[in-house]
RNA sequence: GCCCGGAUGGUGGAAUUGGUAGACACGUCAGACUUAAAAUCUGAUGACCGUAAGGUCGUGCGGGUUCAAUUCCCGCUCCGGGUACCA
């Protein structure tokens, strides 16, 4: 009988959607194993071959683990909060809920036929407000706690305000930015004098206004309003983001973009910094992407130095970080960012032209553009500082490599042991303090970390490690500095100008904030999905009575940013229909965190971050019992496309096949992948492609056929190689598509998409189905049981180290070999098998289970055990080699040891033969392995 | 610039801890079956020399360590991804 993939697959389908198979419920009896896949955003192009990619590795997993004895959690759901929809929207006038829906079905249709093993009464959709309900939620736990950094965790801000009525900010230490009291409307607090520093006694406190505590508490509270600087396209009437502005432009429209300082909902992810390190080594991802994050944080040990303004600038100090505090006596100038606030201080009147000029260019540039940028420019603003410790005036200068985000925005610039530095001085002819003993850093920058210090007071002589604490130790002693630790990373920006997004449950009464916790506020109905004239967000749109619930003066219109409704789904899949919570404790204890994670490693400092953090202050609010999300991660790699060409010969209808396209001048345009099979062109179907190529004519091969040219490039549409998986669906089935995929290559490496190759593994499932139908109910032979345990053993090693392609390799081996015997081949030997065979092509295992009795459903059956009787063979091939050459082979009993070994291959006539006479020096042998002889 | 990956036959890839390089599959070629085609099956297939036996070369390039290197070390080239000149 034939393979009909097509009826099976349908088949097996509709038994697993009948019996629930997929649908799983906590349970005491067996241990719990969590697969999740990346959140799908649903588009409107669909579900494309690279999608799949991953969902099939997680599949394989989850199906794995439950023939294994595991309670197997694996949810898919929809991330269906986006821009595309919006933009739709925007255009057509149709609701992106609309869309949403539509797109949707067509995910979760292309999903379903695949044969995953999710479970669909567990989808959730971050736009569906008894979801969204819950992101509410948790913003509002965010926006009532606080971070306490002595206790390292959020704590409820009542606690904070306690605290404040009693003690004042003394003896309690939130995190907050540095000196955050200087952003403070002093109107507010008529009785802080002018020199206020951030200290208040707790009668402050409990006299001020209901504004004033307000504004002190939004320095503290982990989702805060701040005044955040974007950029701000007026046409648009919306924030881009830094790669979506090109020289000053935006990229879509190409309208111009100014910066723009809004009042925007922030994240203090900073508070969670050095966790979100040290997090780290709890988890079992990649070094590359955990290096990624840890340099995303950025975290770097230094000290903050002052130095004081001279002449005009007197009045001003200074404070700049540093990783290098040994080199102190090596500063010869200063480098301030452009936007530095203390820039006019040191700017002399002959230079302001300059400065200014300078500032207008560096400010036009996006954060990218100046960090790229190769050449070398800055200005000298004519003012200086003195140095703390030698009392020297050092000049300084602008320019764009300091960045005004990071760290102070200010440097001391060492040119003998900074590559930077000293590109710079030699740039503007700045002299270079020689401080490194037999170093001449006048020709050369010193990156020597071993090299002594000289001409540095008392600390000539030593080198970097001992050098940098004895710095520190000065710098302290004379109050010129302190340690510091500084972060790269910034607080995140959580607010959003779209119509698309979770609305906040916020309301504002004079100005202050409120929080709506008692119900979900849901999206108002608006005329249209654009900003308004005057540049305020969709939602301003909404009239008074077109808001679901309204309160107060006015609503928040922003929304919230795609990332808010991602950071927390693993968690709501664990109870995705509980109404009063947003995920009972006893069910997060019970699934606890993602045992496997698999996505792609573009998500490495958003996604990946931000629901570290969330998880973290969940964790910290006693909401869950764990504080990192994903316990193990795999990232899977990119899928390239496979382009076919066709060769036109210039200025005519005529196409020329590959092997003679050299043979005239030809154009090489994209062909449909869909008129080729196996480099061949469908000619008759090219003609009917496009109405210009109706009168095609063809210059054939000599075997009468087209072939087309290919390359491997980035699968798009425009090059017409895209592949959905519904086309491979249709004619060679699921089964074969998941072990296709699979059977690529190594999951972690970018690979080509080539279906070439398809054919092989759909040729295989049709053998296995062979092999089965011909078996029947006899003894199983020791050589069926060698070949079936041998293969056993193989898949299971390889599942357990993720490699997914060689189990498909040691599948078909299996296959082969069983088909080379010529003894009847027995249901017994064939059962575990098909349970390997299961996890990949979940189909046909359920048809040919079922077709020699195996027992209830194969997704259930135990996954076998290799019986290490049948791994070993009595004989063992030997390699003989010479010199590390192997030169002929010898089979002996496995059991054999060195020295008998030995003998045999030095009696041997071809090792007297290869030796020739020479003297044997040395004989290695590796036991079972091979022998090597010397000489 | 910096960081992280990667490079193995005509193609995708295998070689798990330094131990037979090229498993498995595609493609190609030859053969069987067939009136023919498709499907299926069998065999060959890294390059070079040789009728063969056999030999030489061969895992991006150049060195090194080792009895033995795709694997470890040093230096480079090219490709891909990330990026923040991060003080």
């Amino acid at each position: 009988m034939e393979y009909d993939f097509r009826r099976i697959e349908k088949h097996w389908q509709k038994v697993w959607s009948t019996q629930n198979s997929y649908n799983v419920e906590e349970s005491a009896e067996k241990p719990k194993f969590y697969a999740l896949d990346m959140f799908p955003y649903p588009s409107g192009a669909g579900l494309h071959v690279g999608h799949p990619l991953g969902y099939i590795a997680s599949d394989v997993i989850a199906r794995y683990k439950r023939h294994c004895g595991f309670n197997v959690l694996h949810p898919m759901g929809f991330d269906s909060f986006g821009l595309p929809a919006e933009q739709y929207a925007i255009a057509t006038g149709q609701h992106p809920a609309i869309t949403t829906e539509t797109n949707i079905t067509r995910y979760r249709e292309q999903m379903k036929q695949i044969g995953f093993a999710f479970d669909w009464s567990r989808e959730v959709r971050t736009s569906d407000p008894s979801y969204y309900k819950w992101t509410q939620w948790i913003f509002g736990k965010l926006f009532e706690s606080w971070y306490d950094v002595e206790a390292d965790r959020a704590k409820p801000l009542s606690e904070l305000e306690n605290s404040f009525s009693k003690n004042g900010n003394f003896s309690i230490n939130p995190a907050c930015e540095d000196e955050w009291w200087k952003g403070l409307e002093m109107s507010l607090f008529p009785h802080f004098g002018e020199n206020f520093s951030g200290t208040f006694t707790a009668t402050d406190w409990n006299s001020m206004s209901k504004q004033a505590r307000n504004a002190i508490l939004m320095h503290f509270r982990l989702a805060y309003l701040a005044n955040s600087e974007v950029n701000w396209c007026p046409e648009l009437g919306t924030v881009l983001a830094n790669d979506e502005v090109k020289d000053g432009l935006s990229e879509r429209g190409g309208h111009p973009v100014e910066k723009k300082t809004m009042r925007q909902w922030m994240m203090r992810i900073t508070a969670y910094a050095d966790r979100l390190i040290s997090g780290l080594d709890e988890v079992n991802w990649t070094d590359s992407i955990k290096e990624a994050q840890r340099n995303w944080v950025g975290r770097s040990e230094g000290a903050s130095v002052k130095f004081s303004g001279s002449s005009s600038a007197s009045n001003c100090v200074v404070d700049v970080f540093t990783t290098r505090p040994d080199t102190l006596y090596g500063v010869s100038f200063m480098v301030l960012a452009p936007e530095h606030k203390l820039v006019p201080n040191f700017t002399s009147n002959e230079n302001e032209a300059a400065v200014n000029e300078y500032i207008l260019s560096a400010s036009r540039k996006s954060e990218r553009e100046r960090q790229g940028e190769k050449t070398i420019s800055g200005v000298a603003l004519g003012g200086s500082v003195i140095h703390p410790l030698t009392g020297r005036e050092i000049p300084v200068y602008i320019s764009e490599y300091v960045l005004a985000g990071y760290g102070t925005g200010a440097i001391m610039a060492v040119p003998a042991g900074d590559e930077r530095d000293w590109k710079f001085a030699q740039h503007f002819s700045i002299e270079i303090p020689d401080i490194f003993e037999g170093y001449d850093t006048n020709k050369a920058v010193c990156l020597d970390d071993k090299a002594k210090l000289k001409n540095s007071g008392s600390l000539d002589g030593l080198e970097k490690s001992a050098a940098i604490p004895a710095a520190l130790n000065l710098l302290e002693k004379d109050g010129l500095g302190e340690r510091r630790i500084n972060y790269r990373l910034r607080d995140a920006v959580f607010s959003r100008q779209r119509y698309w997004g979770e609305p906040f449950p916020i309301y504002y009464e004079n100005d202050i904030p409120n929080l709506i916790s008692d119900v979900t506020v849901s999206l108002p109905t608006v005329d249209a999905y654009l900003p308004t004239t005057d540049g305020e967000p969709p939602l301003a749109r909404a009239n008074r009575e077109d808001w679901p619930v309204f309160r107060g003066d006015r609503m928040e219109t922003n929304t919230m940013p795609g990332w808010a409704g991602s950071s927390w789904y693993f968690l709501r899949y664990m109870d995705p229909h509980n109404n009063n919570e947003f995920c009972a404790r006893e069910k997060s204890d019970y699934w606890g965190q993602v045992d496997l994670y698999v996505g792609g490693a573009e998500h490495t400092t958003g996604h990946l971050l931000y629901s570290r953090f969330w998880t973290k202050f969940l964790c910290d609010s006693d909401q869950i019992s764990f504080d990192e999300p994903f316990k193990t991660m795999i990232n899977q790699g990119m899928i390239l496309g496979r382009s076919n060409f066709v060769y036109r010969i210039q200025g005519t209808e005529k196409f020329v096949t590959f092997e003679k396209r050299k043979d005239f001048k030809t154009q090489r345009l994209h062909v449909d992948i869909t008129l080729v099979e196996n480099d061949k062109l469908d000619v008759e179907g090219f003609c009917k492609w496009r109405t210009e190529y109706s009168n095609a004519e063809f210059v054939l091969g000599d075997d009468g056929t087209y072939t087309c040219g290919y390359e491997v490039e980035k699968m798009s549409k425009s090059k017409y190689n895209v592949q959905t998986p519904d086309e491979l669906v249709e004619k060679y089935g699921a089964d074969t598509l998941r072990c296709y995929e699979m059977f690529l290559g190594p999951l972690t490496q970018s690979k080509p998409w080539d279906t070439q190759g398809i054919s092989g593994v759909h040729n295989f499932l049709r053998k296995i189905s062979r092999l089965i139908e011909s078996s029947s109910d006899v003894e199983p032979t020791k050589a069926e049981l060698r070949i079936v345990h041998q293969a056993i053993d193989k898949v299971t090693a390889d599942l357990n180290r993720h490699a997914f392609n060689t189990v498909v390799s040691a599948l078909m081996i299996a296959v082969n070999e069983l088909n080379d015997l010529d003894t009847p081949r027995s249901h017994q030997a064939l059962r575990p098998l098909i349970t390997l065979l299961s996890p990949y092509a979940p189909h046909l295992a359920e048809e040919v289970w079922a077709l020699i009795g195996g027992e209830g459903l194969v997704i259930d059956s135990v996954w076998p055990k290799a019986n290490p009787a049948y791994l070993v063979s009595d004989d063992t091939i030997y390699p003989v080699s010479f010199n590390g050459k192997v030169r002929f082979k010898l089979t002996l009993p496995t059991s054999m040891t060195a020295p008998e070994i030995e003998e045999i291959i030095l009696a041997d006539d071809r090792t007297k033969k290869q030796m020739n006479g020479r003297e044997i020096r040395k004989v290695i042998i590796v036991p079972g392995r091979i022998v090597n002889i010397v000489g």
